[in-house]
DNA sequence: GCTTGTGGTGGTAGCGCTCTCAGGTGTGCG
DNA sequence: CGCACACCTGAGAGCGCTACCACCACAAGC
């Protein structure tokens, strides 16, 4: 394995081709200095013939650029790894990153332990991260050296950058649209309550209500399926008359009308049920989910692009988000 | 935890502080060659007191390791990048890289044109490659130097081992499953026709279907929930006596379910569906779904472990796949 | 003439690391 | 005593690349 004669070319090997020096090749390779265009079409012909690909290594090596960009997710365990909605980030990212030669690295944050951070800003191989939902204390923990390469999707702060969709915005049409719905007994299943963001749309819920005089009704849930159908047993023990359920996240809400129909409860016709995402599956689960419009893959392209360019850190960025009305609700 | 330097610290200042050489320094963190009990204990207390993180960049450049594992996913656009089953792989894989300083990054591989594998064979800091969905031509296209650092999960071929689910054992226990619960018109929606893998569970279902001497019929699919619903309307057209639908994915099992229940079919009253994946929403959907597994962490992991560690060829491994009865069949 | 500038080039010093090689020191043994 | 052998070490040669620098040729201006 490994024949020489499949020893990828180098530079020096492509320089020598088009009977140039190193530094020439380089230049015109890199597209910086000046090169004549005599130089110019020769190296990438060179190029071209040799199947040239730069090595990212070395080029990282001289340049201290980094060569990965690591997406951290904040959580109790590592299963927040098999959560879809990181994945569409990393999809993304990774999309974005492809052309610039970056790799996407998935990696888990204990929220109990935010000295991670510390690792990667140690690590020469990182050139940047994007934090999923994090906290102040991970926020205060980004090492000096990653100052200006991390973007956050969630909570930001004065000098990480953050993009988030538009909590507050996004789950008030959703309430309201219950509300215009004739629904007065709404109980809400959060996210999880230490992840700041997600408490947002729990102060929304909380305005509308008081604005209604409608009663409060909150379960903390994790934006799990499985957590979802426990918060709504737990909710239809303690408010037998409840007549919506307002999710924090689409599974969170496919795990509410799982636990629901389990029970006899139907949706939307004794209860009413709305998440927040609009998951592909949303269109097509029984009932069809209403819910709000969570555009990850924007945002996720925003946070990456960010830290490729390592843009001066801007005022947070809100995504907007819109309900989305099928049958659930 | 050290102190907080704006440069990360290199090899050489491990050494100085340990009051060894450099090469000494290396040797006790790479744990090769001979070492005193003494340079040990200085040297990775000084590692520690540094927090020190080797540079994986200049290693791979010095070892030609290569920095990054490339999960390369055919067909025919790049929208098999959102697909939920590559997230696992890109996750899993992801876990078993990050301990080996390994980063993982996904990539779409035009079908049309395999030669993205020639890119890769020519990129240095690619030092290995998972394929996921792959034809033959893309086999083949693989290039020398990447000999013995590929796995496939699905097709393999002389000199790439393969990693798969047992397709044909899972739609077996799948099929047998609809017969023996009364199911004589079975409908099969495939997955894309010309991957391989993919066509072992055709043969499967086809075998029943004369073993039993049932009616073949195929509409083909392509793994998607969208595509599963349009092929579910057409064989409800072209056989409206159809009693049982076998997608062969639970995400097209989705979309059949959606389309039927759309057409008030009542699922699995009048026509039972069953899928294949095991997807964490088929427990929760309505009705939740019957399926068989599909072990994806373990054959990604497998996959990853296979590339890393540089394996000999092996034989294609088939991981079984088990029945779940819910309640859709 | 001498400067100053402009466009182009090659030499080469590292980036941080691994690993070979030459050279120790200490033992045991003939 | 020499010799073999084990254990341990530091010097140093690069890996492939970028970027700084010196340099050259030529032109325009004083």
């Amino acid at each position: 394995m490994g024949s020489p004669t499949a020893r990828p070319a180098t530079l020096d090997d492509v320089a020598r081709d088009a009977g140039v020096s190193r530094a020439t090749a380089s230049r015109v390779l890199g597209g910086y200095g000046f090169t004549s265009a005599d130089a110019r079409t020769r190296v990438r012909a060179a190029a071209e013939r040799l199947d040239y690909v730069p090595d990212l290594a070395a080029r990282a090596l001289v340049r201290g650029g980094g060569v990965r960009l690591v997406v951290a997710v904040g959580g109790r365990d590592d299963t927040v790894l098999d959560d879809p909605y990181v994945h569409r980030v990393v999809s993304t990212a990774s999309r974005v990153c492809a052309p610039h030669g970056v790799g996407v690295a998935l990696e888990w944050l204990p929220l109990a332990d935010p000295s991670g951070l510390t690792r990667l800003g140690t690590d020469r191989g990182v050139c940047g991260a994007i934090l999923v939902n994090t906290t102040q204390a991970a926020l205060d923990a980004v090492p000096p050296r990653l100052r200006g390469r991390v973007a956050s999707i969630g909570q930001g702060s004065a000098t990480v950058p953050s993009f988030d969709v538009d909590n507050a915005g996004g789950a008030g049409e959703v309430l309201r649209h219950l509300y215009a719905t004739g629904r007065r007994r709404i109980v809400m299943v959060t996210g999880p309550r230490w992840l700041s963001c997600a408490e947002r749309s729990v102060t929304a819920y909380r305005e509308l209500m008081r604005e209604t005089g409608s009663p409060e009704r909150l379960v903390t849930g994790d934006f799990t399926a499985a957590r979802g159908g426990r918060a709504a047993l737990a909710a239809l023990r303690r408010w037998p008359d409840a007549d919506a359920v307002y999710a924090a996240s689409d599974a969170t809400a496919f795990g509410v009308i799982a636990a629901l129909s389990g029970r006899g409860v139907r949706v939307p016709h004794d209860v009413a049920v709305a998440g927040f995402d609009d998951l592909p599956y949303a269109a097509i689960s029984s009932p069809p989910l209403t819910t709000a419009t969570h555009p990850v893959d924007r945002i996720a392209a925003a946070a990456a692009t960010a830290v490729l360019a390592r843009a001066p850190v801007a005022p947070s960025t809100a995504f907007p988000s819109t309900l989305v009305t099928r049958q659930s609700a």
